[in-house]
DNA sequence: AAAAAAACAGCATAATATTGCAATATTATA
DNA sequence: TATAATATTGCAATATTATGCTGTTTTTTT
């Protein structure tokens, strides 16, 4: 067996039983209670399940696989994702685009937070249906692979029957001058329709996005009417944005 | 054996078993091992897998409670995926419904088959995403928590758009009085709505749900077009069937 | 505070990876 | 077609990683 398959088998034993021996593992898995104990603590490094005297308790489920080297940006997401969720009204609609920091969001729901959820990213979808009191509508389209977001004029035009309170859109680059901007037209042509259908912008953006630009336009600088950062919102860093009466937490 | 060929071989292997070893892949392919691994090695590089200690492991959908191990029958269910696949006419439109066979289905699909596949569940179109031919249509609507299906009448509306070439439709339970039935009334609606926009209707089947009925009727049992069993087409099993004008493989 | 359980550190062993190299096969070019 | 350049493959020597074991330290329980 090997040792990734063995840890995702610890994985999966916590999320089911909420907690787990590590005795109980060893035995389950034939090794002795050291490797589990290897395995457990790596875990706990990779933020997957947290380690405690004797055991291992859930961290819930988390669809994403980080490397080591996306440690930092993980924890950095996480915390954005913290700040980005008391922006949810109960029992309001909401429009979340796809990428890492939205699923971040999506993983870090208030568990009693009633909503309902519009998305056309698959993870983000799998994350959502996690959480009991979140009803989640799958934009649907054209799949892309890479991005694995629904795409296209049916995707389109799904959105615009849509009236949201609140969208979190994330983006490859921000900055003052092009406004949010991405590499990929299908998916910004998408993105302006899911701005078009929500009554509040929230851009949740890690901090070295900022600044930089890519080919296609999703809207300008102002249309955003919250950012939402790793940074302390007082940081000279975000002076730019500031200015242009964005609201920034 | 071209080394293109063998590393197809090996992302196969990969994405159907969700892992593999060094060493049986070198036997299955008679090369060394030192070979396999630099295949291996490459294959990671262009991130279609993930390369570990020993083996590797398959890149996109590694969701443990669909993994060989968690999924009931899985052996029969893998048989049946495979003379299931034969049924889908290359550049076809497929339509597929949701479930553990239908799964195994979007794994055992030909390497080189060219097709669209349109589906409302989010586990068969994140495994048919793995696909580099396959293009992916999903089906969105509201999501059920339990079955990951999207069901709905903008769902039903979508699919009244689709003429499909062939309907993959997994069910509950089936037999020859009632047809297809299911416990879900709006799962029942969807499927309905597959069907009548499908030319031809596959019902791939593992033995033990023959026989049985649920609440609902999806559709009556001569509205089938091919029924696909693990069994032997001739088994006594099937008679009733049979009888019917079903074609079984 | 004593006893028990768990965690840790270091070490030995076996399995797996890496590297350089030589033999062979394939491709490009004159 | 001949020849040079390049790529592929298997092998051997060496390095790295994974695992279990032992003895010791830390934590928990009594």
């Amino acid at each position: 067996m090997l040792k990734e398959e063995r840890q995702q088998f610890i994985l999966n034993e916590t999320r089911i039983h909420n907690k787990v021996l590590l005795g109980d593992l060893a035995e389950q898995l034939n090794v002795s209670i050291d490797t589990v104990r290897r395995d457990v603590k790596e875990l706990d490094q990779l933020k997957k399940l947290k380690k405690v005297h004797g055991g291992a308790i859930s961290n819930g489920f988390n669809i994403y696989t980080y490397t080591e080297t996306d440690i930092f940006s993980h924890e950095e997401k996480a915390f954005i994702a913290k700040k980005s969720v008391s922006l949810i009204p109960n029992n309001g609609i909401v429009l979340i685009s796809g990428g890492t920091t939205n699923l971040e969001i999506a993983r870090h729901l208030p568990v009693n937070l009633k909503a309902t959820f519009f998305t056309p990213s698959l993870p983000v979808a799998m994350q959502l249906m996690t959480h009991e009191h979140i009803e989640v509508l799958f934009i649907g389209g054209r799949l892309l692979k890479d991005s694995q977001l629904a795409v296209g004029p049916s995707t389109i035009r799904f959105i615009q029957e849509i009236r949201a309170d609140v969208c979190f859109m994330t983006t490859n680059s921000i900055d003052e001058a092009n406004g949010m901007t991405d590499s990929d037209w299908d998916i910004v042509q998408m993105k302006k329709a899911m701005l078009k259908s929500s009554k509040k912008i929230v851009a949740p953006v890690i901090s070295e996005k900022l600044g930089s630009s890519q080919r296609y336009q999703t809207c300008t600088i102002n249309e955003v009417d919250v950012l939402v950062t790793e940074l302390d919102p007082f940081s000279s860093k975000l002076e730019g944005y500031r200015r242009q009466n964005i609201e920034i937490i």
